[in-house]
DNA sequence: TGAGCTCGGAGCTCGCGTTT
DNA sequence: AAACGCGAGCTCCGAGCTCA
């Protein structure tokens, strides 16, 4: 399926251009994308180009429930602390409909009353939407999509729970952004400038952010905040990042890995 | 006019440092 | 060594808007 375009996008009601708009921060992990995104490949095995749009997501957050509790459940044991877990972003709890439906919404697709096309699937453009002449709404996979989600992943394929993404999906992730996402390929390149050029705690973050995009967003404290907090999150998630504390306090520093470094140059 | 949807923020939990 | 406090990361609630 042809990808979406960025005016097909939610992201484009935002006044500004595709190469200013970010990933919405809550979107803070690709793991969640990369599992929704294999399941609905598997389900296209059977159906062909494309599958209605709903029995997708139903199937996708019960499978994808019963995997995130498995890992949740592996980490546990293993007493791993909040950021060595890979299971962040995917549902599970004690409110599985709650926690389904935020999954659905956020890491998966759907579309909007007024047609634009909403959830990380769609806004990464891994997969497009349409519907047929009954209209019923269909999904189906964009190549790049197919080509994610065939990439060989840790803990769906090797059964390694301690690793999110394969060095293959941090590359395929992003050179697919600089071909084809240039607002999370802009954000990103603009988080390791930011910490390469000495920015590198949380409010300092916050107040380069505030200065160089706040008024063009319109964004308010909590908005640049939680978009600091899901970039950051997805690039140390990519390894491009890495948080560390030092000596004194609380407080987290952020450091350019090498391989941000490579990504940088 | 009220049911459903969207956006963005409120607030929870965890883990570590500090205080008593 | 227990209690406390706070930063960080994450979850999901709900005010206000839209649309039937």
């Amino acid at each position: 399926m042809s990808m979406p375009c960025f005016d097909e996008l939610v992201a484009s009601l935002s006044p500004n251009g595709e190469n200013e708009t970010w990933l919405w921060g809550q979107i803070n992990k690709i793991l969640p994308v990369k599992v929704g995104l294999r399941i609905l490949y598997l389900l296209l095995i059977d159906s062909g180009e494309s599958i209605e749009l709903e029995q997708f997501r139903g199937r996708a957050a019960d499978v994808v429930f019963a995997f995130g509790e498995m890992i949740r459940e592996y980490e546990d044991k293993k007493g791993k602390k909040r950021d060595e877990r890979i299971s962040a972003g995917l549902p599970g709890g004690d409110e599985p409909f709650k926690s389904k439906s935020r999954y659905k919404n956020h890491f998966l697709a759907y579309m909007r009353k007024d047609g634009k096309l909403d959830g990380a699937m769609s806004l990464l453009k891994l997969v497009n939407m349409h519907k047929d002449t009954k209209a019923r709404l269909l999904i189906g996979m964009t190549e790049a999509g197919s080509d994610f989600a065939r990439l060989e992943n840790p803990p769906i394929d090797l059964s390694d729970l301690d690793h999110s993404l394969s060095q293959k999906e941090v590359e395929f992730y992003l050179k697919h952004i600089q071909k084809s996402v240039p607002g999370e390929f802009q954000a990103i390149r603009w988080l390791l400038k930011t910490i390469s050029s000495g920015v590198t705690a949380r409010e300092e973050i916050n107040k380069k952010l505030m200065g160089e995009m706040g008024s063009a967003w319109g964004a308010s404290h909590a908005v640049i905040d939680t978009q600091r907090a899901g970039l950051t999150s997805r690039a140390s998630e990519l390894g491009l990042i890495r948080a560390f504390k030092n000596g004194v306090g609380l407080s987290v520093r952020y450091e350019v890995t090498t391989e941000g470094k490579a990504f940088l140059s």
